[in-house]
DNA sequence: CCCCCCCC
């Protein structure tokens, strides 16, 4: 017969049918065969790639993830369709009501492979093994299922205290929902002990950024914890922790890849652990430096790229406490043709001393719109000097052969019109209210978000035929045969057609006018305004058949209310700054996030 | 339970 890896028989029921009590399931590393895998498109902004990857045993497949740590594999070409591979460590998560395998440890046997028997679909089961509920809908009256309730994979088992084995748990699969687990973590990012004094009372507190293989959690320490972890949490060791609280994080202040935080308490349990060779140093989630622009005001990320210019040492002096701090400025720029300005504060700015175009990795970098975009260190930050990681020495290949002597472009002039105020759940007006508020009527431009559907398109004249010099888009006139640009001084056998829009859009609380540019326009109908302008000229039947199409769709607004005289008329015009097509799972982990948060939710 | 992180 076959020298094929024999397959786990009924091990895709299993994982299926489990319940969290199941201790058994997770001491079995399973062989699988990878019937297909698959790059799941982001929701939203910057993330890791994720991959799914559809697992059989030969009786039935099953779906499942990708570890972002295991990416690797499928990047490098590791794995094919048909791939045999043993699943050495996993977890089990509860995803919208149905399980969802996550594979976090994989070693191929046989990438090359024949499909083995014709494996047939599961029915979807639930938390406590019964079929799943419906996929949830987003509504006012939604039915509450969990987002998300981990059942953590053992990966492996260590003597704790008492001689009691206590199960290791990976960090990425700690939750609200798990009470039980140890986590074997390295520390890193300790902070100082600072105190505060506000209205609910005073204290101290300190904390750390804890991390494994899987990834990494923030932790924090009140009080009488920071006298009992404060000396023996030291930077870089590693730990054996149990018992801490597992709340959610607060993605503002957060700059760690982590859906939640732990909170230390008196009794949590931290062994200092000496077979550490497994555990991580530093995490990066490195994005490009042209992405920024999609990454929220006051959000923290990990850049990584050569320095192309540094400041002269300056001073500003700060408006809230009136001292006076050094700074630097550093240029930095990356593979994607961007530049940014990286701003180095304090002994960090005075103490900065280097010549050469470095490479330098910064880990929670905080994000400005200074210009379009600006990165500031934060005392969460931290920053990696020619550090020895793939991405870094790639970069120097690259600066060094071609970047060196390559344009850059910067994010001013890239940023939507409008300030680039960024779209808030939390900061959605109704569209009555915003009229009631008067947006707009005073003398400076009000900013607002709101969620509101097309209900009308003005059709007739959705588009003008625009300069297509890259950053001009000014209107041109057609003089004979070329179409002429007043601004560029230049003509152009054909113009670029650019949109601009009237949209009548309503909300549950009235209806109002807004006004969009080209980029509104490519995402209401899908297409560029040449494209539509073509099908216009060609077939106008079909061309209806696309306006039509938008109306009905309802979207996420960011708006600029702004007064507006025309044929001596004055009236305040909406104008869309930015809009984003409704991500009925991001609104749903909104909603769910806001119940775990709300203090009259539990 | 903090959450300030600066300026132009």
């Amino acid at each position: 017969m076959s020298d094929l890896p024999q397959l786990t028989a009924g091990i895709c029921t299993r994982i299926n049918d489990n319940v969290r009590e199941d201790d058994q399931l997770f001491n079995i590393q399973p062989t699988v065969q990878l019937l297909s895998f698959k790059k799941i498109p982001p929701t939203s902004g910057p993330t890791q790639d994720r991959y799914r990857v559809i697992v059989s045993d030969g009786e039935h497949f099953l779906q499942s993830m990708l570890a972002t740590q295991m990416n690797y594999i499928v990047e490098e070409d590791q794995i094919a369709k048909g791939t045999i591979a043993t699943i050495e460590k996993f977890s089990v998560n509860l995803v919208q009501g149905k399980r969802l395998l996550i594979i976090l440890a994989l070693k191929v046997l046989v990438k090359h492979a024949e499909k083995i028997g014709s494996p047939k679909a599961l029915q979807p089961r639930g938390e406590d093994g019964a079929p799943a509920s419906a996929p949830v809908t987003p509504g006012p009256s939604t039915s509450t299922t969990p987002a998300a309730a981990a059942v953590p994979a053992r990966q492996q088992t260590q003597a704790g205290r008492g001689g009691r084995a206590a199960a290791v748990y990976p960090i990425e699969s700690l939750s609200p929902y798990q009470t039980h687990w140890t986590i074997k973590a390295r520390v890193t990012n300790k902070s100082d002990i600072r105190t505060w004094s506000n209205q609910r009372g005073e204290g101290k507190l300190f904390s750390v950024t804890l991390m494994d293989e899987s990834g990494e959690i923030r932790a924090t320490a009140f009080n009488a914890a920071v006298d009992e972890l404060y000396d023996r949490l030291q930077d870089g060791k590693v730990y054996l922790i149990s018992k801490a609280k597992v709340n959610l994080a607060k993605k503002k202040f957060s700059n760690v890849n982590n859906e939640y935080e732990l909170t230390f308490e008196r009794s949590t349990e931290v062994e200092e652990c000496h077979d550490a060779t497994d555990v991580p140093t530093v995490k990066f989630n490195f994005i490009n430096i042209s992405s920024l622009q999609d990454v929220a005001k006051d959000s923290t990320c990990d850049v990584i790229g050569v320095v192309k210019d540094v400041s002269e040492l300056s001073s500003i002096t700060s408006k809230a406490t009136s001292k006076v701090i050094p700074k630097r400025e550093l240029t930095i720029v990356d593979r994607s043709g961007y530049s940014v300005r990286m701003t180095l504060w304090g002994k960090q700015a005075e103490q900065y001393d280097e010549n050469d175009h470095p490479v330098i990795a910064f880990k929670g970098a905080k994000v400005g719109d200074f210009q379009g975009r600006s990165l500031s260190m934060m005392s969460s930050s931290t920053m990696h000097v020619n550090p020895d990681i793939p991405e870094a020495h790639a970069l120097r290949g690259w600066y060094d052969a071609a970047g060196a002597d390559q344009q850059f472009q910067s994010h001013t002039g890239t940023m939507v019109s409008g300030g680039g105020i960024t779209f808030d759940r939390a900061e959605i007006r109704n569209l009555n209210d915003v009229k009631v508020s008067e947006l707009g009527m005073f003398d400076k431009p009000d900013n607002f978000c709101a969620r509101a559907t097309i209900m009308h398109i003005k059709s007739d004249n959705i588009s003008y035929p625009a300069c297509p010099t890259t950053g001009c888009g000014k209107k041109v006139l057609q003089m004979g045969e070329s179409w002429r640009c007043e601004k560029c001084d230049k003509s152009f056998p054909k113009p670029e057609h650019r949109y601009m829009v009237a949209m009548a859009v309503s909300d549950y609380s009235g209806q109002a006018w807004f006004q969009g540019f080209n980029d509104v326009g490519q995402t209401v109908f899908g297409m560029t305004a040449d494209e539509l302008v073509e099908i216009k000229d060609r077939e106008e039947l079909q061309y209806n058949t696309v306006i039509n199409a938008s109306i009905g769709k309802t979207f996420n607004f960011t708006c600029r209310a702004k007064q507006d005289t025309y044929n001596d008329q004055t009236r305040v015009r909406y104008g869309i700054s930015r809009i984003l097509p409704l991500s009925y799972r991001e609104e749903a982990k909104y909603l769910a996030d806001l119940l775990l948060t709300s203090d009259w939710a539990r």
